[in-house]
DNA sequence: CGGTTTTGACCCGCGC
DNA sequence: GCGCGGGTCAAAACCG
């Protein structure tokens, strides 16, 4: 990950994620230095697919010493939350991956996709609480469509500087003017 | 030094 | 039941 000159895009998360069903005109009127080239909103996802396994109790690797002292009993007792995550796929025509919103992630995994030659990254945001997980993939076919992924929603403000989308672009247009 | 990225292994659901 | 595909963990590397 090389530390580019980002370029923000509208912060989606608490204006757009906090509503449940999200309206695709809603991004529609936004195009500006990116190019928009769809938004895709899922309220559903597969059941099972949100297994909440924060029980790192005993790793894997004191299990293989295995001398009988601790045994794996939560396996999968931790499975409650049934609720399904809102999520919402953006589709952008950009030159990087990182498409930074404002908020702080931090990439906890990367995977290769099935009929796609490129990988794709996993992002979970680090403010302490907050579980709002964000995947970036790219397009085989276009290489320039970046899909950014969010899953569920931030409930803090954002941390970086004040730098707001609009400030970005005036000064983008102080630096155009040369 | 502390937080973040890298990266291989592990885990789990699902289809065969 | 097994293999595959996708998601996550965690130790080490990395970087300010």
């Amino acid at each position: 990950m090389e530390n580019f000159p980002l370029f923000s895009f509208p912060p989606p998360s608490s204006a757009i994620v906090n509503n449940s069903r999200a309206h695709a005109e809603l991004f529609q009127g936004i195009n500006t230095a990116n190019e928009f080239t769809g938004v895709k909103s899922e309220i559903e996802v597969p059941a099972g697919v949100n297994r909440d396994r924060q029980v790192p109790v005993n790793e894997k690797s004191s299990a293989a010493a295995g001398t009988g002292s601790e045994e794996k009993e939560g396996k999968k007792n931790k499975r409650e939350k049934k609720v399904r995550k809102p999520r919402f796929a953006f589709q952008t025509r950009s030159q990087v991956d990182i498409l930074d919103d404002g908020y702080r992630w931090r990439k906890y995994g990367q995977k290769a996709v099935k009929n796609n030659k490129f990988p794709r990254s996993y992002y979970k945001c680090t403010y302490q609480g907050c579980n709002v997980k964000k995947q970036v993939q790219r397009l085989t076919k276009d290489e320039g469509v970046v899909v950014t992924t969010y899953e569920g929603m931030h409930s803090h403000p954002i941390q970086k500087s004040n730098d707001n989308f609009e400030h970005i672009l005036s000064q983008m247009q102080i630096f155009s003017s040369f």
